[in-house]
DNA sequence: GGCAAAATCGACACGGTGTCGATACGCTGC
DNA sequence: GCAGCGTATCGACACCGTGTCGATTTTGCC
């Protein structure tokens, strides 16, 4: 087994371990056995557990951004479409890396380099949303705040509302439901009443 | 000093402490040396450093859950006032125990206790906000989503978007925009279209 | 086969935690 | 005044996880 192989063993134990224990709960050590080398071998790859979950954080990210984009691809320029494709696409990738994206929210308050990277993340949606009010008459909540300030409250809540429903806070939301809800409140906020129900997207 | 005091005492310093330093950054050693006591001192008064959190949590919540009661009675009946005093209570009481908020939110993750403290708390602010969304109308993002849904995001999107403000994140809403922002949203999806310009609540 | 680089490991020192037993303090009743 | 008891304080200890270092083995290449 060579030096790449090790590496990516390590990362894949690390995220296995992260489904049933928190980050803190792991040590160096078992993550280290459990990639099958001793606690001392796994510095030369990484030089603390707290690396390894950045860089799976760095892959999850990658692949949501992807995700979204390939998503803005395939749909036409219909705001509404654009939100609910977004949130989904942020939805799924977070979902198939549930273990991942929990632990890097519960371990950002105390590592600037997690907080910074979620930072840059959370930042480049915000940025895009708030395109997208801007373009929208001001109706809705959008009315009263700037476009700014309604993107960062909005993709803040789809943030903590995830998170509580991979979680499964209390209280939190069925995986069911949690992306109608959030398609719902980011439509009444941006584009203010409902559509007129005869003219849905897809009749002409 | 008696042992009461001594255990304000090290109440105080934590608190004091926890507006610089994150809970794990900071020792049982320099909270009692800062409280006036040895190390093992501390242990007579509190089993942990996260038990002390535990308590400095029960205060601010107690605070926070009278300051809503006590707005909720000085204002008539009109829901959009209550949305707009209770979003206020929160932010006043948690923005001036802002290090003990942050810590608790941050801590929250591999407490229990922590966890479930706080679990309540929403639980009862999403009861209250349910009960008051199943009231209304069926009108914006209402429309589409149950009423404890709406709730549980509505509420989540608050504790996030307050704890972003408060630890001045990135992306983040300024603390003169955020009460705004978030009663703008909870408008928008609880009421849906802004109430006509020429009948304030007070009319009749 | 030999050699340099890559990879592995055991041993060490450090820092923080929580416990224990010994001791000092302060009050109450005599 | 002091005996006695519960309260409060402390130093010493054992434990655990971390990160480093130098020595050793393994690998891949000429």
């Amino acid at each position: 087994m060579n030096g790449d192989d090790r590496e990516a063993a390590i990362l894949e134990t690390c995220e296995v371990l992260l489904e049933t224990h928190s980050l803190h709960e792991l040590s160096v050590d078992v993550i280290a056995r459990g990639a099958g080398i001793s606690r001392s071998s796994f510095y030369f790859y990484f030089p603390s557990k707290e690396a390894v979950l950045l860089s799976l954080m760095d892959r999850v990210i990658g692949e949501a951004n992807a995700r979204r984009d390939a998503a803005f691809a395939a749909v036409g320029p219909d705001p509404r479409e654009l939100c609910r494709v977004g949130i989904t696409a942020f939805y799924d990738t977070f979902r198939e890396h549930r273990a991942v994206s929990l632990a890097a929210a519960d371990s950002r308050d105390r590592l600037p380099e997690a907080r910074e990277l979620w930072s840059r993340v959370m930042d480049g949606w915000v940025e895009l949303t708030a395109g997208l009010i801007a373009l929208q008459p001001r109706t809705g909540a959008a009315a009263a705040v700037s476009p700014r300030d309604l993107a960062t409250a909005l993709n803040l809540m789809n943030e903590r509302v995830l998170h509580a429903t991979f979680a499964q806070d209390t209280p939190s939301i069925d995986e069911a439901s949690v992306v109608d809800t959030l398609v719902a409140i980011w439509t009444a906020a941006i584009f203010g009443p409902a559509p007129d129900p005869g003219t849905t997207p897809e009749r002409t």
